[in-house]
DNA sequence: AGCACA
């Protein structure tokens, strides 16, 4: 009565769910939006020592710019906000990927909460 | 990777 490979499937040996790729990882629908739209836009992978001043300089020159708010605690990222999100998304196509610098193109999308 | 102001 050894063990038989053959029962292991047809009893307890049943992998773990976590390996089953039932639906590959479908996720929810249009991954096209990927967040709402928003007047505000949030910023991330900004050089460290990128100030509140150059990124008005940049944001600035698009119609419907407020202000530019940065976050201390976590470096790197920043709010832009927009008189609507109509301008909020010119803004954001406009200056999505640009390079402050060769290691930071700047990754746009609209603000969360 | 991160989401702050009012």
């Amino acid at each position: 009565m050894g063990l038989n490979p053959a029962y292991a499937g047809a009893y307890g040996a049943a992998p773990p769910f976590s390996q089953i790729p039932y639906m590959g990882g479908a996720k929810a629908a249009v991954p096209e939006a990927p967040a709402p739209p928003n007047s505000i836009l949030f910023v991330q992978n900004l050089p460290h020592q990128s100030t509140p001043m150059m990124l008005q300089m940049l944001f600035c020159q698009y119609p419907g710019f407020k202000e530019v708010r940065m976050v201390e605690a976590k470096p790197g990222i920043a709010f832009i906000e927009y008189g609507d999100e109509m301008q909020s998304t010119v803004a954001m196509q406009a200056l999505q990927g640009f390079k402050i610098t060769a290691e930071n193109p700047m990754l746009i999308t609209y603000a969360k909460k």
